[in-house]
DNA sequence: TCAACATTGTTGCCATTGACCACATTGTTA
DNA sequence: TAACAATGTGGTCAATGGCAACAATGTTGA
């Protein structure tokens, strides 16, 4: 322990580590590539080897928050029912977890920072955690639990709604009455949302609100 | 010009507005201060006059980021139609189109940076804008479009289901291919989850996944 | 064995930044 | 017009991210 080796070992897991240990506690803006290398006990510059920038060790931050999510996301599959519904609450739970455990970091992950050219390890994590959703949205639609139509076009209202919804949680703005049966109402919604068409005989007489909503929408001039 | 007056005048609004220029164009984390001193032509202390530190400064852009949303979106209602559902594309239209032309500002806006004890001008104006869909939703309940129950518990999805459409659409994770029909389907999702209870007996027989589903989620263990 | 070579870490340096202080200039008010 | 508040300036400070030259440690092949 005085005598640390001059070589760290595994500087690039110990920098990935320490950051998030940062990124908890004073979040991703006080971030300090210098503070850092303190902690760990390396010189300042030693990090370039590894991350030659800043953001590329945030970016690689992000890369690790994408696969350990998509991992927890997963694991909640396993101990899950097997409905459409329980599937989708399990993941949905996991989620929010996840999104609480690690707010700093899922705050860093769907930054936009990234986007333009990020690696495409980033880009590929990223991609794998919305293709989970497809394939649940493709087992709903096999089990008859979601309504047909193009994966992406009815998993996209489903994840919007609980990105939206973590969105909400994280950045504080969620009174408090409403964070206990919130996720149960968005949930509701989403399965709402997912559910086969009914019968439009069947419906009651109020004034059909959707089609004539959705009617507007796609109708919409200029778009 | 040659000679500017000692005192700027309106030191503040030239801030906010140079501030928001470089947030357009550089991102947030890219603002320096100094620059911006720089670029109006103040020495780069004046700015503590008017904003003590940075913090400040960025609450100040995100309070008048909110306040210009909170205008747009009241702004959007005045030509749309008086259905529910015309005025609730009417606003999501509004704030898609806001967050297009203002990523950068809106992300700053729902950073958890604020949250803690942010100022209260802050919270009001973000807290005004959260109102206006409660109003929303309440003026869909008294037209019979929207079901019935508590503003908060109804509204929470529509605004999170919205929301996170805006935020997938910002950090440019959105496929093209999906960005087209993308709101389109969003709202679909949401006005079917806002829409009044069916009668139960009007079912299709198809296992009725949602009763099973609720069940399954407020029944959930440990919570 | 050992001599090139690549990898990894170090030291020193630089421009930039945000915050702070004492001071200067201007506006306001009694 | 004298006191005071408001606003802007110059200078200083510690801290930061990045860079280049150098040092120590592995690796490899003759």
């Amino acid at each position: 322990m005085t005598n640390r080796p001059y070589h760290h070992g595994d500087l690039p897991s110990a920098l990935l580590a320490q950051a998030e240990q940062t990124l908890r506690d004073k979040g991703a803006d006080q971030l300090s590539l210098r503070e850092l290398a303190r902690a760990i006990g390396v010189s300042p510059a030693a990090r370039s080897r590894h991350f030659k920038t800043k953001q590329d060790l945030l970016d690689a931050l992000a890369q690790t928050g994408f696969e350990r999510l998509a991992d927890a996301v997963a694991a909640s599959q396993e101990g899950s029912g097997q409905t459409f519904a329980q599937r989708l609450d399990a993941a949905a739970r996991a989620y929010v977890s996840f999104a609480v455990d690690n707010a700093a970091l899922l705050e860093l992950m769907f930054s936009a920072k990234h986007s333009p050219q990020a690696s495409p390890a980033l880009t590929a994590a990223a991609h794998r955690w919305w293709e989970f959703f497809l394939e649940l949205i493709a087992a709903g639609q096999r089990s008859g639990e979601v309504r047909n139509g193009p994966l992406e076009r009815i998993g996209l209202p489903v994840f919007a709604a609980l990105h939206g919804y973590v969105g909400v949680v994280i950045s504080g703005m969620l009174p408090h009455d409403l964070a206990e049966h919130g996720l149960d109402d968005v949930m509701a919604s989403i399965l709402h949302g997912c559910e086969p068409q009914q019968n439009p005989a069947s419906r009651q007489p109020t004034a059909s609100p959707r089609s004539s909503a959705t009617g507007a929408i796609s109708a919409r001039p200029g778009h």
